[in-house]
DNA sequence: CTGTCTATCTATAAATC
DNA sequence: TGATTTATAGATAGACA
């Protein structure tokens, strides 16, 4: 049943070596197939391997003599500009790979800081004595982006409802436009950049987190609580 | 958003084709490489275009010279074989085609019959004015099989339940031995087998379906109904 | 070894930018 | 032309017969 997604490395374990060769091996000769067919092209893949005492073929012997001899017409020039397109592509294959891994990082991170966040929450403090300052300077624009979503909303809410201003600011009340200010997010800890606009995450982090917290005005205001997940 | 199956033929408009070349000859291409590493095995895949100048070749066209050379190194004979095996190769997969086609019949009748036999049941009576003795013999064997489960559930409770036999029985009280007989089935509809056995079903089609139904102890004791689809 | 089954993972058709 | 997105078709790992 597939418990994980199969590593691309090779498989140690003989029987199943064999048994995804086998039946890769036919995967492959029918995608070979179909594309001859949908495409209306010429195409063949020859697989060697121990398992089977010949290459293997496809779609014929003849169908690939047939394009054999076709790429032996190729100067020996462009047979080296075809490997070097070959190489071209694994480097860009290696490139968007690492790009893939470089979001997936970040989106890791920001879902790190979301469950910090929410920890901080419940426990009524920072618990920043495990943290580094890349954290908590991430946690602080993570922080900043849901006050801006509170922002905004609330702006929405001034507009279109029949609530006064006033009411909404009752509501989400820390939704101050002192806090609104965008972070310089991605080049690091700084703690002499946009400190005075992150006042209130500084004055977090400058006490021993036992304390009130920025959020405190909603519904944790004196928030310490001897069980760190219980409010 | 693959709307459909693409039936796997010469695709007619040229965008799409052309489309479906460069995407499908990507896909190849990483299944050659996969292959190759998952298996430690040697591999290429050659694929010659009208959208390139020139054939397309994996890993490299060393490596294809390699694979073919090796390819070069069988007899005539040995050739002729490997095509006669793709020739095999084809003839098993038409085969095997033909064998999902067979089941895939056999499943959809018997999902007529289920639907037909509950309709039956909502009805209070047999519509077989439009039925074949084909249907109404597949209709038999199906409702023998409900018929054999019922049996078999009931003996289930009969051993590891707290209720007595006549409870049980009292329950489905249509699961008698007499029409647990197995039935002939898959050679055509044939009335001087298991006529004996299939006394209720012979009952119910040769009156006309207006009176109480093999079922009718269960709940529709008097089963006519003026609408056919509310009891 | 070959086929079957099922839960997942992967490939990709279409639409859109 | 190529990249991205989304929903579905297809491939297949692992277990079993």
């Amino acid at each position: 049943m597939t418990r994980k997604k199969v590593k691309l490395a090779f498989i140690v374990n003989d029987a199943a070596r064999k048994a995804t060769y086998k039946k890769r091996k036919k995967g492959l000769m029918k995608k070979v197939d179909e594309l001859t067919t949908l495409c209306g092209i010429e195409a063949c893949a020859i697989v060697y391997s121990p398992y089977d005492s010949q290459p293997e073929v496809w779609p014929s012997p003849w169908g690939v003599q047939k394009a054999l001899a076709k790429f032996r017409t190729m100067p020996e020039l462009e047979q080296s500009k075809k490997m070097v397109n070959q190489e071209t592509f694994l480097k860009q294959r290696i490139l968007k790979a690492k790009e893939q891994v470089k979001k997936q990082n970040k989106d890791n991170r920001e879902k790190e800081m979301t469950l910090l966040m929410l920890q901080c929450l419940s426990a009524g403090k920072l618990l920043h004595d495990n943290l580094t300052m890349v954290d908590l300077n991430d946690l602080a624009w993570l922080i900043d982006q849901n006050l801006k979503d509170v922002d905004r909303r609330l702006e929405t809410m001034n507009k279109n409802s029949h609530m006064t201003p006033s009411q909404a600011q009752m509501i989400a009340p820390v939704a101050k436009n002192e806090y609104m200010t965008p972070v310089d997010h991605g080049h690091g800890f700084d703690m002499n950049v946009d400190t005075m606009q992150k006042q209130w995450f500084m004055d977090l982090i400058n006490n021993n987190g036992d304390e009130t917290m920025p959020f405190g005005d909603v519904n944790l205001q004196n928030g310490f609580c001897p069980n760190p997940l219980l409010p």
